[in-house]
DNA sequence: CCAGACGGCCAAAGCGCTTTGGACACGCCC
DNA sequence: GGGCGTGTCCAAAGCGCTTTGGCCGTCTGG
């Protein structure tokens, strides 16, 4: 059943039904009803393709996976952003396509879906230090939101973030509290711009009690379970080990609690460890008391708000960016005591 | 640039260009090198939206993302799998749309999608069994391929699996092999397809060793790393605990090393345990002996196949329907060994 | 030398929708 | 009664492609 079939059907015109169904005043209530009936009959769905190919708007909206090699790393955050971004979109009436790029065809990629009318805006991820992405979109004229920041950016974007360097810092401040002097961080690839911003939380916080950070302590890589462990097992062999570990996800502090279990010690009491915890829905760690103390901000809900952040951007253009900073909680599980004397 | 632009440039009819950049043989070949170079000068891309209203193919595979509630776990193989499937897609010029759907109004989504001309063809996943989803989709003529099988579902479908069965008979016989006799099965949901076969696999094995399956040795549950950890635990904590385990993914096995580690027990010694891998990035367990012995195959691989499979049914619609079922590997790690006495 | 095949090109129709620019009828006011 | 606003509706022109059906000249074989 298509737009004309239904017309026919009631003997209207095409424009009288299409109007009718999208809200126009310049149909009487009498014959909308009439419409709206008889589309709901036939459960008629406009054509996307033709209904975008007519307004020039395709309510599609686009994500991109940079892809370095074939056997590159899947962020394990993207399930759950996925999920919450979608979850918004459905309720806007927006599709999201993804798209699987060729790291060094990015540029090409984002042109072509421009050129193509593929989407009508973009989520850009994993934003580097002077993410040049951000000045392509602004060229290319698409509509885009970032989740996270692009440090050294000069030019005003949209943007959602954790304020990673504030969570760093507490959870620092609250492992020297806890008495602890030497405190790994076991951090994220520090291109990226939210692990560049939990390194200087970490940092700060140590400076404020006049700790000198020390390179041995701190590490930077792919946050995976197998880096987790090779980092603590590493750390916890130094002549002078660390007492505490300050983890940037979850995957990664499985691998620390594996290396402290295996160097025969008691996480929480021998060694202390905060992690962040994005709250991804495999390893949510409920219960009474949280296994793990963390600094926990929710990546699905982060992907609701973004979403919703490019659709007002698409909606209104010309409006000035949004910026929104979200305070991740800290939060006391069983991982952490105060320093072994 | 638009078609009807370079071709006024090129001062050829858009009949010609098209036909040209289509590689149609009533087009010379000195016009067509002249069409394809000014396309690239240009950078000429046709508008996905018109093309596809103009040949009715929308070149865009669709894949769907049930949401039960709010709360709902997100799969962890999901990115891995996208990202395989996404990278097939890019090889053949298809792009990939994923809609997060709420679980009752699933069948209607498909139908949408279908009538809105939105999709070419559908990925299922994680089929149940009996599931609905093949007979709706045969009946709503959308190609699909389908992850995982539905058993009982009598009429042919497109599927890709992996011989879960035989992969947990395998890992069971390994297990009996090594001296063990109780052995607990921390499985997923049986409601899911997958997890039901790996069941039979398992009890299968043990009745073939003239044992017989024991309740209390058997959970089921969405499989996190929390569920692992507490089913582990209560297992050991029974009058006659099993010595060894076999753990739906590593995920859960990650809870299982916890309960073990907690219960004062050494992996691979006292107690034994096997897991599928399915070779999340994140959890990529390498290294010159692996952590953990288990039944590996790659969920990436599977969605690179897949999407081929669908990508056929769409180019072939008359063609049988093809079925492709992987062995998994079964890696000998250090989460083994045998039996204590 | 002519019919027919063929190579190379094009005008125009059509995909299914939205939107522009009226048309028409009616009632109101001066 | 004529002019004017108002409320409903519609024909037709696009949106940017693909595809059908044909045109026109050149070549080939009988």
């Amino acid at each position: 059943m298509n737009l004309k079939e239904l017309s026919a059907l009631l003997g209207l015109s095409q424009t009288t039904v299409s109007r009718a169904l999208n809200g126009y005043t310049d149909v009487s209530e009498a014959t909308r009803a009439r419409v709206q009936a008889a589309a709901k009959l036939h459960d008629y769905r406009p054509n996307t393709r033709a209904q975008a190919l007519a307004t020039g708007r395709s309510r599609v909206i686009g994500h991109v996976i940079p892809k370095i090699s074939t056997h590159a790393m899947v962020n394990p955050i993207f399930a759950d952003f996925i999920t919450g971004a979608g979850e918004t979109y459905s309720q806007h009436g927006y599709e999201m396509l993804i798209s699987v790029v060729d790291v060094d065809e990015e540029e090409k990629a984002y042109r072509a879906m421009k050129r193509r009318g593929l989407v009508d805006g973009l989520i850009v991820s994993a934003p580097r230090r002077n993410d040049p992405r951000i000045e392509l979109l602004d060229g290319i004229g698409l509509p885009y939101a970032v989740h996270g920041r692009a440090t050294g950016t000069t030019r005003p974007y949209t943007w959602l973030d954790v304020n990673n360097r504030r969570a760093f810092a507490r959870a620092t401040a609250f492992l020297l509290d806890l008495g602890h002097r030497r405190i790994g961080l076991i951090n994220g690839l520090e291109v990226m711009d939210f692990a560049h911003r939990r390194r200087q939380g970490y940092e700060e916080a140590l400076r404020a009690r006049g700790l000198a950070p020390d390179p041995e302590l701190m590490r930077q890589d792919e946050m995976t379970e197998g880096y987790g462990w090779r980092a603590a097992r590493d750390m916890l062999a130094l002549p002078d080990p660390p007492t505490a570990f300050l983890v940037s996800s979850v995957v990664c502090m499985l691998g620390v609690r594996r290396a402290v279990d295996e160097a025969g010690l008691v996480l929480g009491r021998d060694v202390s460890a905060v992690t962040h915890d994005d709250q991804l829905s495999y390893l949510r760690d409920d219960g009474p008391v949280p296994a793990f103390t963390a600094t926990r901000s929710s990546v699905r809900e982060a992907g609701q708000r973004l979403a919703r952040m490019v659709i007002d951007r698409i909606d209104n253009p010309e409006a000035p960016h949004r910026q929104d900073l979200l305070e991740a909680d800290l939060i006391i599980g069983r991982s952490t005591g105060p320093a072994p004397s």
